[in-house]
DNA sequence: GCTCTGATTGTTGAT
DNA sequence: ATCAACAATCAGAGC
């Protein structure tokens, strides 16, 4: 059911705080830490095969299919840093298969993990929040670096050198 | 053998 | 204000 809705529940508190990563009660310092940079991920960036019929309108979503190792056109480029929940699902995950472990498909474990994260209270979220907005903040570092570089010398092609360092604390 | 799919929510750029 | 795309993960399926 959730599936279809998708941008309308989005979910109780995202942008009802403003837009920050932490939906409700986060914290003013916690809001300073998200620059909102230009980024620069937009979805043209992305392979054409998979920008174009990514249009599931009333079906599914979108399916990302993650280009795997057809990255050859960013390799230097920060890629998105996983949201909160996507933090949660690491976590969410180990504990599902240890108490599951005939269950190896992710659909499955995604399909729990959503449904927990639901129930899930706001303390219990926002130390994934709190995480999130850590990374975001140093995703949106190395993007201003990126984009720096390849204003300075358009392609490095040095994807493993000092952005790797900053990244990594 | 390699690539893509599926399923989840969050985030954000773009329209 | 709404939409669309993409982020991780990994076994299975398809070519």
């Amino acid at each position: 059911m959730a599936k279809n809705a998708k941008k309308s529940q989005v979910s109780p508190s995202s942008r009802a705080s403003a837009s920050a990563t932490v939906p409700k009660r986060a914290s003013d310092d916690q809001m300073a830490l998200r620059t909102k940079s230009s980024e620069g991920m937009k979805r043209s960036a992305r392979p054409s095969k998979v920008s174009v019929e990514r249009r599931p309108k009333s079906a599914k979503k979108t399916k990302t299919k993650h280009k795997k190792k057809n990255d050859k056109s960013d390799t230097n480029k920060p890629k998105k840093p996983p949201t909160a929940f996507f933090y949660f699902l690491e976590d969410f995950r180990k504990d599902f298969q240890e108490q599951n472990p005939n269950v190896k498909s992710m659909r499955d474990i995604g399909k729990a993990c959503g449904e927990k994260w639901k129930t899930m209270t706001y303390e219990e979220k926002v130390q994934y929040y709190d995480i999130a907005t850590v990374k975001r903040a140093e995703f949106d570092k190395a993007m201003a670096d990126y984009i720096k570089k390849m204003e300075s010398g358009e392609n490095i092609e040095s994807e493993d050198s000092d952005s790797d360092s900053e990244l990594d604390e």
